[in-house]
DNA sequence: CCTACATCCTCTAGCGACTAGAGGTGCAAG
DNA sequence: CTTGCACCTCTAGTCGCTAGAGGATGTAGG
């Protein structure tokens, strides 16, 4: 058994140092042991766990959404219907921003090359941005 | 002239009351006359102003950058080089965020079709939250 | 054994862009 | 004149970290 440092830990699992702390102190990761100098000391799991934050957030879930998500790995005899709900409430919200960001990449294209690299009062960049009416009125 | 109360300049403009303090607050907004009350009195400039303010931050803009093609707006006889280069910027960021948000849907998806509405052991969405290596490395 | 230096510790404060709430004042209608 | 909403200021909270101060520990070389 060999003592995992929190630099050790924050390597391998690609977690910044201070982020291990605050997840810790929000109660995402256990508290490790210490060693005899208060310095904390995780072990294999300990890694898995922050690799599974990592990758979690990466994928945008929020850290409430993680911890419900834990809390099903940590108990694996029950049903997998809450994990199911949350990777699909996590999906529409996913579609729904890659919507929005067309919309709106649309919307920058068509200033970006609206834009006659003029003087400023003919300009689409601020033009189309003054006057709301010119584009789509999709607010949620 | 009719006076414009913050409530009325928050509905016409679709920014809320607080928010409209809060421009103020950082600058974004100049601060308006005030009734005898106290109470700030609006004008149409500062309704286009407002929607401006609102349609940018719904691109995504960040105030910054907005502040920034305010006071282009503000002196309408420079170049547009400057917001054509914000905009681009700000394209370019849109673009990459689709791009990782359409990787994130197919692994989503990936997780949402393979879970079997089993118990979690077998689950697919916690499995693959938990083995980093089933999915893409594309870590910016 | 001593020194240098990296790494660790705790604690507090800051980021962006708001949002919420407390506690008080202004104003228009009935 | 009172009710009740809209307004005022101020502070603190949100989320998910990140940065920095100021000090302790661990390790490698001399």
């Amino acid at each position: 058994m060999k003592k995992i440092t929190i630099g050790e830990a924050s390597r391998k699992s690609g977690v910044k140092v201070p982020t291990i702390r605050y997840y810790e102190s929000i109660g995402l990761l256990a508290e490790p042991n210490r060693s005899e100098g208060n310095q904390r000391s995780y072990e294999p799991a300990d890694l898995r766990r922050l690799a599974f934050i990592r990758h979690a957030r990466e994928l945008g879930f929020e850290v409430e959404a993680i911890r419900a998500l834990l809390t099903l790995q940590d108990d694996p005899h029950q049903s997998c219907a809450s994990a199911d709900a949350i990777a699909k409430t996590r999906l529409i919200e996913v579609e729904q921003r890659i919507r929005s960001l067309m919309a709106l990449k649309a919307e920058l294209e068509l200033m970006v090359e609206g834009c006659g690299h003029g003087r400023v009062d003919q300009c689409r960049v601020i033009e189309v941005l003054a006057d709301h009416g010119q584009c789509s009125h999709s607010h949620h």
